[in-house]
DNA sequence: CAGTGGTCTAGACCACGAT
DNA sequence: TCGTGGTCTAGACCACTGG
Protein backbone atom coordinates (compact mmCIF):
# COMPACT_ATOMS: atom_id res chain seq x y z
CA UNK A 1 0.00 0.00 0.00
CA UNK A 2 2.77 2.17 -1.16
CA UNK A 3 2.23 5.87 -2.54
CA UNK A 4 -1.38 5.80 -1.53
CA UNK A 5 -2.61 9.73 -2.03
CA UNK A 6 -5.84 10.52 -0.65
CA UNK A 7 -5.03 9.65 3.04
CA UNK A 8 -6.27 11.51 5.98
CA UNK A 9 -9.67 10.93 3.93
CA UNK A 10 -10.95 8.60 6.84
CA UNK A 11 -10.94 11.99 9.30
CA UNK A 12 -13.08 14.94 9.02
CA UNK A 13 -9.85 16.81 7.17
CA UNK A 14 -8.95 16.65 3.93
CA UNK A 15 -7.04 19.55 2.93
CA UNK A 16 -8.57 19.85 -1.23
CA UNK A 17 -4.71 18.31 -0.89
CA UNK A 18 -3.52 17.99 -4.84
CA UNK A 19 0.06 17.75 -4.54
CA UNK A 20 0.37 18.60 -0.81
CA UNK A 21 2.84 16.09 1.02
CA UNK A 22 1.11 14.67 3.58
CA UNK A 23 3.26 15.41 6.12
CA UNK A 24 2.00 18.84 5.32
CA UNK A 25 -1.51 17.90 5.49
CA UNK A 26 -1.26 16.25 8.68
CA UNK A 27 0.39 19.22 10.24
CA UNK A 28 -2.00 21.41 8.57
CA UNK A 29 -5.16 19.68 10.37
CA UNK A 30 -3.36 20.18 13.62
CA UNK A 31 -3.05 23.40 13.15
CA UNK A 32 -6.68 23.85 12.28
CA UNK A 33 -7.64 21.92 15.32
CA UNK A 34 -5.49 24.39 17.46
CA UNK A 35 -6.73 27.59 15.67
CA UNK A 36 -10.30 27.24 15.45
CA UNK A 37 -10.17 26.16 19.42
CA UNK A 38 -10.64 22.31 19.11
CA UNK A 39 -7.56 21.93 20.57
CA UNK A 40 -6.98 24.58 23.56
CA UNK A 41 -3.53 25.19 25.12
CA UNK A 42 -2.08 22.39 26.85
CA UNK A 43 -4.78 19.97 25.45
CA UNK A 44 -3.40 16.93 25.18
CA UNK A 45 -3.42 15.78 21.11
CA UNK A 46 -3.95 12.38 20.41
CA UNK A 47 -1.38 9.40 20.64
CA UNK A 48 0.74 9.00 16.85
CA UNK A 49 -0.39 6.32 16.94
CA UNK A 50 -3.81 7.60 16.93
CA UNK A 51 -3.18 9.75 14.27
CA UNK A 52 -1.90 7.23 12.04
CA UNK A 53 -5.22 5.83 12.74
CA UNK A 54 -6.61 8.69 12.27
CA UNK A 55 -4.65 9.84 9.17
CA UNK A 56 -3.71 6.87 6.94
CA UNK A 57 -0.63 7.99 6.96
CA UNK A 58 2.46 5.96 8.80
CA UNK A 59 3.96 6.86 11.85
CA UNK A 60 7.24 8.14 10.27
CA UNK A 61 4.86 10.68 8.14
CA UNK A 62 2.88 11.73 11.51
CA UNK A 63 6.04 11.93 13.65
CA UNK A 64 7.96 14.13 11.11
CA UNK A 65 4.57 16.53 11.54
CA UNK A 66 4.86 16.60 14.58
CA UNK A 67 8.06 17.15 15.27
CA UNK A 68 8.14 19.96 12.72
CA UNK A 69 5.39 21.90 15.06
CA UNK A 70 7.10 20.99 18.08
CA UNK A 71 10.59 22.17 16.62
CA UNK A 72 8.24 25.17 15.87
CA UNK A 73 6.97 25.70 18.87
CA UNK A 74 3.61 24.77 18.58
CA UNK A 75 3.62 21.86 20.05
CA UNK A 76 5.59 20.09 23.53
CA UNK A 77 6.35 16.57 23.60
CA UNK A 78 7.52 14.59 26.89
CA UNK A 79 8.73 11.25 26.16
CA UNK A 80 6.25 8.73 27.79
CA UNK A 81 3.64 11.14 28.56
CA UNK A 82 2.53 12.67 25.24
CA UNK A 83 2.31 15.61 22.80
CA UNK A 84 0.68 18.80 24.67
CA UNK A 85 -0.44 22.05 22.77
CA UNK A 86 2.25 24.55 23.19
CA UNK A 87 1.56 28.02 24.97
CA UNK A 88 0.87 29.79 21.95
CA UNK A 89 3.68 32.10 20.05
CA UNK A 90 6.02 31.45 23.26
CA UNK A 91 8.84 32.50 21.58
CA UNK A 92 7.03 34.59 18.75
CA UNK A 93 8.49 38.14 17.52
CA UNK A 94 11.66 37.52 15.76
CA UNK A 95 13.57 40.51 13.71
CA UNK A 96 16.21 39.87 11.54
CA UNK A 97 19.10 41.86 10.98
CA UNK A 98 21.27 41.67 7.68
CA UNK A 99 24.99 43.50 6.24
CA UNK A 100 24.15 47.15 6.11
CA UNK A 101 25.90 46.83 2.61
CA UNK A 102 23.77 43.71 1.73
CA UNK A 103 20.73 45.97 2.92
CA UNK A 104 21.76 49.28 1.04
CA UNK A 105 22.30 47.72 -2.21
CA UNK A 106 18.98 45.82 -1.78
CA UNK A 107 17.29 48.88 -1.87
CA UNK A 108 18.85 49.32 -4.88
CA UNK A 109 20.82 52.23 -3.48
CA UNK A 110 24.78 52.58 -3.59
CA UNK A 111 26.55 51.99 -0.39
CA UNK A 112 29.87 53.74 0.56
CA UNK A 113 31.80 53.06 4.18
CA UNK A 114 34.76 55.47 4.59
CA UNK A 115 37.02 54.22 7.39
CA UNK A 116 38.05 56.70 10.03
CA UNK A 117 40.37 54.86 12.01
CA UNK A 118 41.73 50.73 12.12
CA UNK A 119 44.22 49.87 14.30
CA UNK A 120 45.09 47.88 17.76
CA UNK A 121 44.74 49.51 21.10
CA UNK A 122 44.32 48.85 24.66
CA UNK A 123 40.42 48.67 24.77
CA UNK A 124 38.70 50.38 27.89
CA UNK A 125 37.78 48.60 30.22
CA UNK A 126 34.39 48.78 29.36
CA UNK A 127 34.91 46.79 26.69
CA UNK A 128 37.16 44.36 28.18
CA UNK A 129 34.91 43.47 30.28
CA UNK A 130 32.50 42.59 27.11
CA UNK A 131 34.89 40.36 26.19
CA UNK A 132 34.40 38.27 29.20
CA UNK A 133 37.17 35.76 30.00
CA UNK A 134 39.29 34.86 29.43
CA UNK A 135 39.40 37.92 27.41
CA UNK A 136 41.87 39.03 24.84
CA UNK A 137 44.75 41.64 24.76
CA UNK A 138 44.68 44.68 22.17
CA UNK A 139 42.10 44.22 20.32
CA UNK A 140 41.43 45.40 16.85
CA UNK A 141 39.46 48.61 16.87
CA UNK A 142 37.73 50.23 13.25
CA UNK A 143 35.20 52.59 13.14
CA UNK A 144 33.67 53.56 9.73
CA UNK A 145 30.78 55.20 8.50
CA UNK A 146 28.45 53.62 6.20
CA UNK A 147 26.50 55.95 3.90
CA UNK A 148 23.60 55.64 1.72
CA UNK A 149 23.72 57.30 -2.11
CA UNK A 150 26.27 59.43 -0.24
CA UNK A 151 24.04 60.27 3.28
CA UNK A 152 25.63 58.35 6.38
CA UNK A 153 23.18 56.51 8.10
CA UNK A 154 25.34 54.36 10.05
CA UNK A 155 27.98 54.49 12.68
CA UNK A 156 30.30 51.56 13.33
CA UNK A 157 32.75 50.76 16.19
CA UNK A 158 34.01 47.13 16.21
CA UNK A 159 36.55 45.41 18.64
CA UNK A 160 37.61 42.47 17.53
CA UNK A 161 39.90 39.46 18.78
CA UNK A 162 43.13 38.90 17.09
CA UNK A 163 43.92 35.63 17.84
CA UNK A 164 40.56 34.72 15.48
CA UNK A 165 40.97 37.28 13.37
CA UNK A 166 45.13 37.95 13.00
CA UNK A 167 44.05 39.28 9.23
CA UNK A 168 41.76 42.09 10.21
CA UNK A 169 43.77 44.86 10.83
CA UNK A 170 45.26 44.10 6.97
CA UNK A 171 41.61 44.20 5.05
CA UNK A 172 40.17 47.39 2.86
CA UNK A 173 37.01 48.04 4.78
CA UNK A 174 35.95 50.95 2.15
CA UNK A 175 35.75 47.87 -0.37
CA UNK A 176 34.31 45.30 1.75
CA UNK A 177 32.45 45.46 5.28
CA UNK A 178 33.86 44.16 8.56
CA UNK A 179 30.70 42.09 9.43
CA UNK A 180 31.11 40.56 5.76
CA UNK A 181 34.79 39.93 6.05
CA UNK A 182 33.67 38.05 9.76
CA UNK A 183 31.59 36.04 8.72
CA UNK A 184 33.30 34.12 6.17
CA UNK A 185 36.91 34.12 7.92
CA UNK A 186 35.90 33.22 11.35
CA UNK A 187 33.22 30.50 12.19
CA UNK A 188 30.74 32.58 14.11
CA UNK A 189 28.69 30.00 15.86
CA UNK A 190 26.44 32.41 18.96
CA UNK A 191 25.70 36.28 19.34
CA UNK A 192 23.76 38.61 21.29
CA UNK A 193 22.38 41.63 20.52
CA UNK A 194 20.88 45.04 22.24
CA UNK A 195 18.71 47.10 20.70
CA UNK A 196 18.10 50.83 22.24
CA UNK A 197 17.65 54.58 21.66
CA UNK A 198 20.12 57.17 22.26
CA UNK A 199 20.77 60.84 21.41
CA UNK A 200 23.68 61.38 19.46
CA UNK A 201 26.87 62.13 20.73
CA UNK A 202 29.30 64.78 19.58
CA UNK A 203 31.23 62.45 17.59
CA UNK A 204 28.46 60.53 16.48
CA UNK A 205 26.85 63.67 15.30
CA UNK A 206 29.50 65.17 13.49
CA UNK A 207 29.80 61.43 11.80
CA UNK A 208 26.31 60.86 10.78
CA UNK A 209 26.10 64.48 10.10
CA UNK A 210 23.26 65.02 12.45
CA UNK A 211 22.46 67.69 15.44
CA UNK A 212 24.02 66.51 18.26
CA UNK A 213 20.78 64.85 20.94
CA UNK A 214 19.21 63.85 17.78
CA UNK A 215 17.63 60.18 18.53
CA UNK A 216 19.55 57.40 17.10
CA UNK A 217 19.52 53.83 16.73
CA UNK A 218 22.22 52.24 18.67
CA UNK A 219 22.70 48.16 18.64
CA UNK A 220 25.99 46.50 20.66
CA UNK A 221 26.65 43.14 19.33
CA UNK A 222 28.81 40.61 20.58
CA UNK A 223 29.84 37.12 18.65
CA UNK A 224 31.05 33.85 19.66
CA UNK A 225 32.60 31.47 18.02
CA UNK A 226 33.17 28.37 20.63
CA UNK A 227 33.27 29.74 23.55
CA UNK A 228 35.29 32.59 22.71
CA UNK A 229 33.65 36.22 22.19
CA UNK A 230 35.36 37.53 18.49
CA UNK A 231 33.96 40.84 18.72
CA UNK A 232 32.20 43.67 20.38
CA UNK A 233 30.67 46.52 18.21
CA UNK A 234 28.20 49.30 18.60
CA UNK A 235 26.43 49.97 15.59
CA UNK A 236 24.35 53.58 15.70
CA UNK A 237 21.76 54.30 13.15
CA UNK A 238 20.81 57.83 12.04
CA UNK A 239 17.32 58.01 13.86
CA UNK A 240 14.65 58.68 10.98
CA UNK A 241 17.08 58.06 8.52
CA UNK A 242 17.20 54.17 9.24
CA UNK A 243 15.15 51.30 11.02
CA UNK A 244 15.25 47.39 11.32
CA UNK A 245 12.55 45.64 9.92
CA UNK A 246 11.23 42.18 9.36
CA UNK A 247 8.32 40.36 8.26
CA UNK A 248 7.40 36.72 9.48
CA UNK A 249 5.35 34.03 8.70
CA UNK A 250 4.42 32.04 12.55
CA UNK A 251 2.80 29.07 11.93
CA UNK A 252 1.56 27.35 9.01
CA UNK A 253 3.91 24.68 7.45
CA UNK B 1 21.14 -5.21 10.53
CA UNK B 2 18.92 -2.89 12.78
CA UNK B 3 19.79 -0.86 15.93
CA UNK B 4 23.19 -0.73 15.12
CA UNK B 5 25.18 2.34 16.34
CA UNK B 6 28.79 2.47 15.68
CA UNK B 7 27.62 3.02 12.37
CA UNK B 8 29.68 6.57 10.99
CA UNK B 9 32.34 4.12 11.60
CA UNK B 10 34.14 3.94 8.71
CA UNK B 11 34.13 7.72 8.04
CA UNK B 12 36.96 9.46 9.59
CA UNK B 13 34.22 10.88 11.67
CA UNK B 14 32.52 9.01 14.47
CA UNK B 15 31.93 11.77 17.55
CA UNK B 16 32.92 9.91 20.53
CA UNK B 17 29.34 9.21 20.16
CA UNK B 18 27.59 7.55 23.86
CA UNK B 19 23.87 7.90 23.13
CA UNK B 20 24.01 10.67 20.31
CA UNK B 21 21.39 9.81 17.81
CA UNK B 22 22.59 8.93 14.44
CA UNK B 23 21.50 11.96 12.39
CA UNK B 24 22.57 14.30 14.92
CA UNK B 25 25.77 12.79 14.32
CA UNK B 26 25.36 12.92 10.80
CA UNK B 27 25.07 16.49 11.00
CA UNK B 28 27.98 17.25 13.22
CA UNK B 29 29.97 15.67 10.65
CA UNK B 30 28.78 18.00 8.00
CA UNK B 31 28.89 20.69 10.09
CA UNK B 32 32.56 19.70 11.12
CA UNK B 33 33.50 19.62 7.84
CA UNK B 34 31.79 23.47 7.10
CA UNK B 35 33.17 24.70 9.84
CA UNK B 36 37.21 24.08 9.13
CA UNK B 37 36.70 24.40 5.13
CA UNK B 38 36.91 21.37 4.00
CA UNK B 39 33.82 22.26 2.61
CA UNK B 40 34.00 25.70 1.50
CA UNK B 41 30.68 27.98 0.58
CA UNK B 42 29.01 26.79 -2.27
CA UNK B 43 30.84 23.61 -2.42
CA UNK B 44 28.17 20.47 -3.40
CA UNK B 45 28.01 17.84 -1.08
CA UNK B 46 28.40 14.25 -1.75
CA UNK B 47 25.18 13.26 -2.86
CA UNK B 48 22.47 11.43 -0.05
CA UNK B 49 23.49 8.35 -1.32
CA UNK B 50 27.19 8.97 -1.04
CA UNK B 51 26.48 9.67 2.38
CA UNK B 52 24.60 6.60 2.80
CA UNK B 53 27.94 4.52 1.90
CA UNK B 54 30.23 7.12 4.04
CA UNK B 55 28.52 7.22 7.31
CA UNK B 56 26.88 3.59 7.32
CA UNK B 57 23.66 5.21 8.22
CA UNK B 58 20.30 4.65 6.50
CA UNK B 59 19.26 7.64 3.53
CA UNK B 60 16.42 8.63 5.67
CA UNK B 61 18.36 9.00 8.53
CA UNK B 62 20.84 10.74 5.82
CA UNK B 63 18.29 13.13 4.56
CA UNK B 64 16.79 14.19 8.11
CA UNK B 65 20.19 15.33 8.55
CA UNK B 66 20.53 16.97 5.50
CA UNK B 67 16.77 18.40 6.08
CA UNK B 68 17.16 19.84 9.25
CA UNK B 69 20.44 21.65 8.20
CA UNK B 70 18.84 22.67 4.98
CA UNK B 71 16.15 24.61 7.32
CA UNK B 72 18.10 25.92 9.52
CA UNK B 73 20.36 27.65 6.65
CA UNK B 74 23.44 25.79 6.55
CA UNK B 75 22.94 23.95 3.24
CA UNK B 76 21.08 24.82 0.12
CA UNK B 77 19.30 21.70 -1.93
CA UNK B 78 17.67 21.90 -5.34
CA UNK B 79 15.89 18.79 -6.89
CA UNK B 80 17.86 17.01 -9.09
CA UNK B 81 20.88 18.89 -8.88
CA UNK B 82 22.53 18.49 -5.32
CA UNK B 83 23.33 20.19 -2.09
CA UNK B 84 25.28 23.09 -1.37
CA UNK B 85 26.91 24.64 1.27
CA UNK B 86 24.88 27.89 1.95
CA UNK B 87 26.62 31.39 2.69
CA UNK B 88 27.25 31.71 6.07
CA UNK B 89 25.26 33.10 7.96
CA UNK B 90 22.68 33.99 5.61
CA UNK B 91 19.90 34.81 7.86
CA UNK B 92 21.33 35.57 10.96
CA UNK B 93 20.58 37.99 14.12
CA UNK B 94 17.09 37.58 15.06
CA UNK B 95 15.76 39.38 17.87
CA UNK B 96 13.44 38.00 19.57
CA UNK B 97 10.44 40.52 21.08
CA UNK B 98 7.89 39.73 23.92
CA UNK B 99 4.91 40.96 25.94
CA UNK B 100 6.72 43.63 27.51
CA UNK B 101 4.17 42.38 31.06
CA UNK B 102 6.34 39.24 31.17
CA UNK B 103 9.54 40.73 30.35
CA UNK B 104 9.25 42.68 33.30
CA UNK B 105 8.58 40.00 35.27
CA UNK B 106 10.75 37.73 34.24
CA UNK B 107 13.34 40.80 35.44
CA UNK B 108 11.55 40.17 39.50
CA UNK B 109 10.03 44.17 38.72
CA UNK B 110 6.52 44.92 39.27
CA UNK B 111 4.58 45.71 35.59
CA UNK B 112 1.72 47.74 35.96
CA UNK B 113 -0.36 49.42 32.87
CA UNK B 114 -2.50 52.75 32.60
CA UNK B 115 -5.05 52.48 30.04
CA UNK B 116 -5.44 55.98 28.73
CA UNK B 117 -7.85 55.00 26.36
CA UNK B 118 -10.18 52.39 24.84
CA UNK B 119 -12.94 53.15 22.03
CA UNK B 120 -13.71 52.58 18.35
CA UNK B 121 -12.74 55.26 16.42
CA UNK B 122 -12.73 56.31 12.77
CA UNK B 123 -8.79 55.74 12.84
CA UNK B 124 -7.11 58.24 10.33
CA UNK B 125 -6.13 57.29 7.25
CA UNK B 126 -2.40 56.46 7.75
CA UNK B 127 -3.41 53.68 9.93
CA UNK B 128 -6.10 52.63 8.04
CA UNK B 129 -3.71 52.22 4.89
CA UNK B 130 -1.25 50.46 7.22
CA UNK B 131 -4.69 47.96 7.46
CA UNK B 132 -4.50 47.26 3.43
CA UNK B 133 -7.36 45.89 1.54
CA UNK B 134 -9.92 44.39 2.09
CA UNK B 135 -9.38 46.90 5.59
CA UNK B 136 -11.44 47.08 8.19
CA UNK B 137 -14.08 49.20 9.54
CA UNK B 138 -14.24 51.50 12.30
CA UNK B 139 -11.56 49.28 14.39
CA UNK B 140 -10.94 49.32 18.15
CA UNK B 141 -8.13 51.55 19.82
CA UNK B 142 -6.32 51.52 22.58
CA UNK B 143 -3.31 53.43 24.62
CA UNK B 144 -2.09 52.43 27.26
CA UNK B 145 1.31 52.97 29.36
CA UNK B 146 2.92 50.51 30.83
CA UNK B 147 5.44 51.11 34.09
CA UNK B 148 8.05 48.52 35.55
CA UNK B 149 8.17 49.25 39.74
CA UNK B 150 6.12 52.46 38.87
CA UNK B 151 8.64 54.01 36.11
CA UNK B 152 6.44 54.49 33.37
CA UNK B 153 8.73 52.23 30.08
CA UNK B 154 6.40 51.87 26.79
CA UNK B 155 3.75 53.56 25.47
CA UNK B 156 1.43 51.33 23.36
CA UNK B 157 -1.16 52.63 20.66
CA UNK B 158 -2.91 49.72 19.06
CA UNK B 159 -5.55 49.85 16.34
CA UNK B 160 -7.98 46.01 16.22
CA UNK B 161 -10.02 44.51 13.84
CA UNK B 162 -13.23 43.75 15.59
CA UNK B 163 -14.51 41.34 12.97
CA UNK B 164 -11.38 39.04 14.42
CA UNK B 165 -11.59 40.50 17.94
CA UNK B 166 -14.95 41.76 19.05
CA UNK B 167 -14.54 41.44 22.71
CA UNK B 168 -11.64 43.71 22.72
CA UNK B 169 -12.96 46.71 23.83
CA UNK B 170 -14.77 45.28 27.07
CA UNK B 171 -11.50 43.29 28.54
CA UNK B 172 -9.68 44.95 31.22
CA UNK B 173 -6.26 45.78 30.13
CA UNK B 174 -5.00 46.90 33.13
CA UNK B 175 -4.95 43.56 34.33
CA UNK B 176 -3.73 41.54 31.04
CA UNK B 177 -2.24 43.14 28.32
CA UNK B 178 -3.64 43.36 24.86
CA UNK B 179 -0.80 41.62 23.48
CA UNK B 180 -1.30 38.63 26.04
CA UNK B 181 -5.13 38.81 25.07
CA UNK B 182 -4.72 38.73 21.49
CA UNK B 183 -2.55 36.08 20.97
CA UNK B 184 -5.48 33.62 22.99
CA UNK B 185 -7.96 35.41 21.07
CA UNK B 186 -7.27 35.21 17.60
CA UNK B 187 -4.53 32.55 15.94
CA UNK B 188 -1.83 35.26 14.63
CA UNK B 189 -0.16 33.74 11.66
CA UNK B 190 2.31 36.26 10.48
CA UNK B 191 3.49 39.44 11.87
CA UNK B 192 5.96 42.44 10.79
CA UNK B 193 8.27 44.70 12.73
CA UNK B 194 9.80 47.67 12.26
CA UNK B 195 11.91 49.19 14.60
CA UNK B 196 13.33 53.19 14.30
CA UNK B 197 14.46 55.65 16.96
CA UNK B 198 12.47 59.06 16.98
CA UNK B 199 11.99 62.03 19.23
CA UNK B 200 9.59 61.72 22.05
CA UNK B 201 6.81 63.85 21.17
CA UNK B 202 4.70 65.65 23.58
CA UNK B 203 2.14 63.61 24.15
CA UNK B 204 4.68 61.06 24.51
CA UNK B 205 6.99 62.76 26.54
CA UNK B 206 3.98 63.48 29.12
CA UNK B 207 2.97 59.55 29.67
CA UNK B 208 6.23 58.43 29.58
CA UNK B 209 7.65 61.33 31.68
CA UNK B 210 10.20 62.40 29.55
CA UNK B 211 11.81 65.70 28.31
CA UNK B 212 10.48 66.16 25.14
CA UNK B 213 12.83 65.55 22.39
CA UNK B 214 14.06 62.79 24.53
CA UNK B 215 15.17 59.74 22.57
CA UNK B 216 13.28 56.85 21.99
CA UNK B 217 12.79 53.57 20.75
CA UNK B 218 10.20 52.94 18.30
CA UNK B 219 8.77 49.74 17.24
CA UNK B 220 5.62 49.52 14.78
CA UNK B 221 4.18 46.08 14.05
CA UNK B 222 1.03 44.68 12.26
CA UNK B 223 -0.18 40.92 12.65
CA UNK B 224 -2.07 38.83 10.67
CA UNK B 225 -4.67 36.08 10.95
CA UNK B 226 -4.28 34.47 8.21
CA UNK B 227 -4.47 36.85 4.94
CA UNK B 228 -6.42 39.59 7.48
CA UNK B 229 -4.50 42.05 9.54
CA UNK B 230 -5.75 41.18 12.74
CA UNK B 231 -3.45 44.56 14.55
CA UNK B 232 -1.58 47.53 13.51
CA UNK B 233 0.57 49.18 16.84
CA UNK B 234 2.86 51.42 17.96
CA UNK B 235 4.88 50.76 20.58
CA UNK B 236 7.23 53.37 21.79
CA UNK B 237 10.19 53.01 24.59
CA UNK B 238 11.95 55.49 26.86
CA UNK B 239 15.00 55.60 25.02
CA UNK B 240 17.80 54.75 28.45
CA UNK B 241 15.03 53.09 30.21
CA UNK B 242 14.52 50.40 28.19
CA UNK B 243 16.01 47.68 25.39
CA UNK B 244 15.59 44.72 23.54
CA UNK B 245 17.65 41.98 23.96
CA UNK B 246 18.35 38.69 22.59
CA UNK B 247 21.44 35.97 22.41
CA UNK B 248 21.18 33.01 20.16
CA UNK B 249 22.91 29.75 18.75
CA UNK B 250 23.39 29.80 15.54
CA UNK B 251 24.46 26.07 14.28
CA UNK B 252 25.54 23.71 15.57
CA UNK B 253 22.95 20.90 16.34
C1' DC C 1 18.76 8.39 -19.75
C1' DA C 2 20.98 8.28 -15.02
C1' DG C 3 21.47 10.90 -10.87
C1' DT C 4 19.58 13.89 -7.59
C1' DG C 5 16.52 15.08 -3.86
C1' DG C 6 11.36 14.54 -1.77
C1' DT C 7 8.29 11.56 0.19
C1' DC C 8 6.29 7.42 2.17
C1' DT C 9 5.75 2.86 4.34
C1' DA C 10 5.88 -1.23 7.56
C1' DG C 11 8.05 -2.75 10.98
C1' DA C 12 11.58 -2.63 14.49
C1' DC C 13 14.15 -1.47 19.08
C1' DC C 14 14.76 1.76 22.65
C1' DA C 15 14.06 5.02 26.85
C1' DC C 16 10.89 6.95 29.52
C1' DG C 17 6.74 7.74 32.66
C1' DA C 18 2.61 6.33 34.73
C1' DT C 19 0.13 2.45 36.72
C1' DT D 1 3.49 -3.60 32.80
C1' DC D 2 1.77 -0.78 29.02
C1' DG D 3 1.55 3.35 26.35
C1' DT D 4 4.14 7.25 25.04
C1' DG D 5 7.49 9.43 22.13
C1' DG D 6 12.56 8.95 19.76
C1' DT D 7 15.14 6.71 16.49
C1' DC D 8 16.38 3.72 12.66
C1' DT D 9 16.13 0.75 8.51
C1' DA D 10 15.38 -1.24 3.78
C1' DG D 11 13.18 -0.48 0.11
C1' DA D 12 9.88 1.92 -2.74
C1' DC D 13 7.77 5.59 -6.06
C1' DC D 14 7.93 10.16 -7.63
C1' DA D 15 9.54 14.75 -9.81
C1' DC D 16 13.09 17.20 -11.26
C1' DT D 17 17.61 18.22 -13.68
C1' DG D 18 21.32 17.37 -16.52
C1' DG D 19 23.66 15.38 -20.52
Amino acid sequence: MNTHQGALAGARDVLPGAAIPLYARVKALILRNIGDGTWPRDRRLPSEHDLVALTGASRMTVHRALRELTHAGVLHRVQGVGTFVAAPMARSGLIEIEDIAQEIRRRGAVHGSRVLLLDRVEAPGEVMSAFGEPGCRRPFHSVLVHSEDGTPVQHEERYVDPELAPDYGRQDFSARTPFDYLIEAVPLTEFEHVISAVAASPAIAAALDLPQGAPCLRLDRRTWSGARIATVNRLTYAGERCRLATRRVVSTS
